[in-house]
DNA sequence: AATGAATGAGGATTCATTCAT
DNA sequence: AATGAATGAATCCTCATTCAT
């Protein structure tokens, strides 16, 4: 299977067996939801799903790596030619909390997949690429002076942290935007890297 | 059942098993995980399983429920009486960090948890309890005019958020040891909460 | 269905299934071998399976008495005129192992099916006259006074046990050839049946 | 599982859904005899029979080789020390034939079995050691002269082949009966052994 | 003639839970 | 307290067959 020529009626009814499988995923997790709440609400037959996915396992694979590029893509569009490495890490954060702020139910999934042993080296991977570009531009800081000369893998995981943690707050009604909470991200990062801070107020 | 009255002996079995799970959960996550796998490997036979717990989600919650408490008396421990907010926001992270690497099982299976319908309400409750000690702090601080005047609880989160990410770096062979990573964080919080920081290099 | 006119084309797509189906079905079994299977290794859809078959039932049974007639037409034209009744055993013995040896596949799905309730019928007639056939020969033969005078069924299928095991023998690399075990299978068969033996020496 | 210990109750249980097991087996084809109509049978639930067993298929390679040890041993028992080599395979062809009566769902079962990739492997061993022991036989007559000299394996086989297959023509109401077919299969295979035979009349 | 898509009953197997002993 | 046995709903997946195009 792996690779079936679909015409264009297959290609829509395997994106809405992905969508569905995401809102059913994301909302009751991936063990609970079974192949028949899928096809079952999308109103097909149980043989539909394995015509287009090779198992529940597949497509959850398939679904990570689908959200992980699209990430990326984002990022990578967002940072665009800037040169400052700064700025860049700035653009970076602004693009993912936005993403994780539209693509909810695929962070939850994300999430669970994380934590998963059956799933995770299809995250890890991608993960590393990930963080990789931003230790880039914590090395390209560093070497400018504008950052503590601290191990940028370290320091790029911080900002990792922050930016995940602080997406998982947006969305409520009554909480912050996402601007409100990127500036506070944004700040909170880039003053957390700079080289000119003592610790304690002397 | 809920509070049966057990033996000293009664009370060790009700451990291994608890133990056991926790190991399980961990692994291989807690859907995947049966009943036969836990009693099996504890060596007893399946109706022990259920003289001790009223069910396999009950003993999530209930894994959950004394993880947190352990965590929170922990950081409560550690920060003591100490004045200064900022002081005690840096042993709060110290505190989290090091339980954290020393009972990542329990972490792991926290994260799942925090991901699923079916247990987020149990971990909700506790966690905010938590950020708002650190809400706390930082108003505290705000209030000194030792950190900007922000949102409070966004900057808290921001602080677990790289708390908890830079404890996940932990425990592999080859990677930094805690006391390291514990000092690049409290360094990159403290400093990210900073008033007195431009943004970029003027 | 049933007898549809058939382009010389057609023709060859039939015969292209059943013979894919053969291999399939005595590699791995009837019940084992799907209908995908067949149509996936022969390279179209599965509508097309139905466009010449009524089902996958219907076209074991029809291999199956494809069989039987080819193996009968083969005795048939082995024994020509002879009329020494056993050198007609003995050339229907030797006409069956060839014909066996050359069509393992075949012979395998025969084997199946002789067990089988839902094919067992439709092999049943055929063999009966195969058996009459050598019936009758053995019959002559008594006749004659070459055979002693016991049930000259049993007789016959004593024959058959025989020669269709030891025709099992065929196909090794390493094993004895066609003749070699023909010869002996004869020699068995009609000292098996003479009359002028004593059970054990005197 | 393989090896549980079991209570006698549990050991009741066990046979009972063998029992059944071989019947719907030998009845229906072992493919189209679902765990469910076993265990409907039985009037038991679903687990029950995994609690007994590891599956289908390992239910299926124990009955194949509970069979063949039982075929086995009463072969043994029959022999007895008969010194007579000729003596010895008579005794053989007679405590099989009889075997392959009582046992004739076992005797389909096996033959269903050893067409199929899946379990022949499990038959083959036990059938060679049965093979050889028959071989045996044949070189000691062949050393006493008692027998042509030519391959005992394939004499051997021929012998097999007889028994089985006029195995098979008994349980008939109105057939012949086992002694009748008894002797005549020991009359033809002995005789087809014999060494002091002309193939045809001079 | 042929295909891709769909159906849905049915199969093997698992598992949380219960219960008699 | 503990065990072996049992339950049966639920799960993932397969497959013979059909149908619109």
């Amino acid at each position: 299977m792996t690779q079936r020529p679909l015409t264009p009626r297959g290609l829509e009814r395997r994106r809405q067996l992905i969508d569905c499988a995401v809102e059913l995923f994301s909302e009751h997790g991936f063990d609970p939801t079974s192949v028949s709440d899928i096809v079952d609400r999308v109103g097909v037959g149980k043989g539909v799903f394995y015509w287009y996915f090779d198992g529940k396992e597949a497509l959850l694979r398939e679904i990570l790596v689908d959200a992980l590029q699209q990430l990326r893509r984002r990022q990578r569009e967002a940072i665009g030619g800037e040169p400052d490495p700064l700025r860049r890490i700035e653009l970076g954060i602004r693009a993912t909390m936005a993403w994780r702020l539209e693509h909810r139910p695929l962070v939850t999934i994300t999430q669970f997949a994380a934590g998963e042993r059956r799933f995770a080296p299809t995250l890890r991977q991608a993960h590393e690429v990930a963080v990789a570009d931003i230790v880039q531009h914590v090395k390209d800081a560093i070497v400018d002076g504008q950052v503590r000369d601290e191990d940028p893998m370290v320091l790029a995981q911080a900002i990792v942290g922050v930016t995940a943690h602080l997406a998982g707050l947006l969305g409520d009604e009554h909480g912050p935007t996402v601007d409100e909470v990127a500036d506070i991200a944004v700040r909170f990062c880039l003053a957390g890297l700079r080289s000119d801070t003592e610790m304690y107020d002397s």
